[in-house]
DNA sequence: TTAATCAACTAAACCGGTTTAGTAAATTTA
DNA sequence: TAAATTTACTAAACCGGTTTAGTTGATTAA
C-alpha cells in the first residue's frame, strides 16, 4: 500500500535518515531552517505517512491495549468498550475486543493472544476462573485492569460499580414501599466480590429496616440451568411481594416465567431489576432497575490502565463507580 | 515484557538465528532432527513467544482490518461487529473498531488513521458522504468492503441485506392483512440505493396488488429534527391504517409519539418496523419487524475482505443476505 | 594562535524478526 | 579421482523506523 518510506524522504530533501526522523519527531535543535523546509516540502510532495509498527518496534511498544469481555453484543459490554475506545483513542492508542462467551479457556487463550501480541495492557471482565494464570500475566509485567467482576482476595486494579450502596438503595426503596419479603434472586456467589457486596447491600438494608433475613427469599439462577427453584414455586412456597434480581438475564427470565404463569407484575408482585433494560419504555410494565455506567466504567478502566502503563506502577487501585435508581413501574406500593 | 528474542533462543540452542527462524517457520527442509530437537528445548526452556510486529513489519502486512461503524453500542452494529470479529480471529486477524457517530468527518479520520495504521484491509458502513475519498483509498491499494449502505453509482464490495425483497414481503404482508393505506417512513433517500431499494420494495408490492400510491404516504423523519410531519398530523390528515418504518431509531421515536397521544398500536394504526426491536417480547404490544441478520453479514463481509486481501483483487462483489419477517403483534387484520 | 565549543548534520547500531545468497563438508556422479 | 550435487547450516541484507555516537567546519575562549 503506502510505499514511501524514511529513506525516500530523506534522498528527496538531500539528508540523511536520521535527519529526517528527527524531523518528524519534531527535535529541530541544531537543525537550519533551510533543512527543515526541504524535509518539510519533502513529506508533502511524497506524501509520506510514517509506519506505526516500524516506530513502536523500536521502541516495544505497541500503543495497543486488550479489552476482553463476555460478549461485544450485550448491553452493558458495549458500553463499557465505547467508553474505553472513546478514551484510548484520544490518547493514540487502540483497543483490540475478544470476547469470551463466558467460558473461561477462551478467556485464557484471550489473554495469551493478547500477550503474544505485545499489547501495552489489559482490560478484562474476568470470569474469576482464572485468577491465577492472570497473577502470572502480572508478574511478568503486563499491565491488567479489571472491571465488572471482583473476586475475593485478589489484589488488583479494579473499576467497579458500588454494587453494595445500590442495592442498599434498591432494597431500602422496596421497604419503603412496604415489602418485606424481598425474594433476591442471585447467581452462585463463588467468591465472587460483586456478587457479594449486592447481597450485603440487601441484608443490611432489611436489617436496618428491622426485617429478618428469610435465607428462603435468597434464590439462585445460572446462566446453563436456569432458575434452581421455579418462580412460581418461589411465590407459592415463600410468598415473596417482590423480587431483587441481580443480573439482567435473571430479570429477563424471570419476567419471562411470570408473564407464562400469567402472574401481573406489579399487581401480583413487584420486580425491580439489577442493570438497565433497553427499552423499558416501551414494556407492558416498563421495569424499575438500578442502573450502572459501563460507559464511565469504561472511561474509569482505560484512564486507570494508561496510567499504569505510563507510570510503569501497578500499585492497586479500586475504584467505585455510583449507580442510581431508575424508578418505573413494576414496584407497587402495598 | 517478554523479554527473550529469537537471538537467544539461537544462541541457546547453539545454531545461528536464521535456522531458529526456518524451525520456527515449520521449514525442516534440510535440518537435522538433532538440531530441530536443540532448538525446540531452547523455545521451550526459554519461553520463547514469537513478535508478531516484527514478523509482520517484513511481511508489509499487519494481520489487522478497520471496521468503521456509526456505534458499536447499537443492536446492529454490535452484531455485525461480532460477526467480523469471529471470522477474523479465526483467520489470524484482528479487528480494529472505530466509531463514527453519523459524522462524516469522523468517518474520513477514521479512514485516514486505518490507512496509517497500514491495516490489510477496512469494513465500513459509510455515510455516504466521503465516496470520493474512499476511491482514492481503493486506488491506494487499501481492500475496502462496505455493508449496511450502498450508495448511488459506486461500484463496490459489499454485504447487503435484501432490501427490497424485504420492503416487499413485509408490505404484502400488511397488504394481505386488509391495509390499503400504509404510510411508508423514510430517511431522505439521499442517492442511498439502501433507501432506495426498501422504498422500490413498497412500491411494486402495492402495484402488484393494485393499490395506487399515495406520495402523502411517504413521510420522511431524520436524524436531527426527526419526523417532517409529526405522527399525529399524518394520521388526521392522510388516515393511514399501517406505519412501515425503515429505521430502528423511526420506529422508535414513532412508537414513542404514538404513545404520548395516546394512540393504539395496533387497534387505532398498525407498525411494521425495519430492524429487530431488543426486547421487544416484553413490549405493551410487541413490534412485527423485519429481521436483518448482521451477524451473518459481519461474517459475508470479513469472508469478502480477507479474500480480497489474500488474492490481491478487487473485483467488485455485492452480496444479498436473506431478511425475514418476524410477526409478532402490532398488525391487526382489518 | 591554538584548543575548546558549538551548530548542523551523518553513519551505524538497534528494535525482532524473515529471507536471500552463500559456504563448508559430505555424498554422488562422470 | 576430480567435478557436480546435496546436506546442513550461516552471514548479511532487509522490513521501516529511532537513537547513539560520531564527524566536520565554523566560532569562541584562553
Amino acid at each position: 500500500m503506502a510505499k514511501v518510506k524514511l529513506i525516500d524522504v530523506a534522498r528527496f530533501a538531500g539528508v540523511s535518515k536520521s535527519t529526517a526522523s528527527q524531523f518528524l519527531n519534531g527535535r529541530f535543535d541544531y537543525m537550519s531552517k533551510e533543512t527543515q523546509e526541504r524535509i518539510r516540502a519533502a513529506v508533502a510532495e511524497l506524501d509520506y505517512v510514517p509506519n506505526p509498527i516500524a516506530r513502536n518496534l523500536k521502541a516495544t511498544k505497541t500503543k495497543t491495549i486488550g479489552v476482553v469481555v463476555r460478549d461485544i453484543t450485550g448491553f452493558y459490554s458495549s458500553r463499557v468498550i465505547r467508553g474505553v475506545d472513546d478514551y484510548c483513542k484520544a490518547k493514540g492508542y487502540n483497543a483490540l475486543i475478544y470476547n469470551t462467551d463466558f467460558d473461561p479457556e477462551t478467556e485464557a487463550k484471550s489473554i495469551e493472544a493478547l500477550y503474544q501480541l505485545r499489547v501495552d495492557g489489559v482490560i478484562i471482565a474476568s470470569s474469576g476462573n482464572n485468577t491465577q494464570l492472570i497473577s502470572g500475566y502480572i508478574e511478568k509485567g503486563m499491565p491488567i485492569v479489571h472491571f465488572q467482576i471482583e473476586n475475593d482476595g485478589s489484589e488488583q486494579n479494579i473499576i467497579l460499580s458500588d454494587y453494595k450502596k445500590a442495592a442498599f438503595d434498591a432494597t431500602e426503596y422496596l421497604i419503603n414501599l412496604g415489602h418485606k419479603r424481598i425474594c433476591f434472586v442471585t447467581q452462585d456467589f463463588n467468591n465472587v466480590n460483586s456478587r457479594i457486596d449486592r447481597y450485603q447491600g440487601y441484608a443490611e438494608a432489611l436489617s436496618k429496616h428491622d426485617i429478618p433475613l428469610d435465607d428462603n427469599l435468597v434464590q439462585r439462577w445460572d446462566r446453563e440451568s436456569g432458575f434452581q427453584t421455579a418462580p412460581i414455586e418461589i411465590i407459592k412456597s415463600y410468598a415473596p411481594t417482590a423480587f431483587f434480581t441481580q443480573h439482567l438475564p435473571i430479570t429477563v427470565e424471570l419476567l419471562r416465567s411470570l408473564n407464562r404463569a400469567n402472574i401481573s407484575v406489579p399487581d401480583d408482585v413487584s420486580l425491580l431489576g439489577f442493570d438497565e433494560v433497553p427499552m423499558a419504555e416501551f414494556f407492558k410494565v416498563p421495569i424499575t432497575v438500578v442502573k450502572q455506567e459501563p460507559y464511565s466504567i469504561g472511561i474509569e478502566a482505560s484512564k486507570l490502565l494508561l496510567n499504569n502503563i505510563a507510570k510503569e506502577t501497578n500499585i492497586s487501585h479500586k475504584i467505585l463507580i455510583p449507580c442510581s435508581l431508575e424508578i418505573r413501574e413494576s414496584c407497587k406500593k402495598l
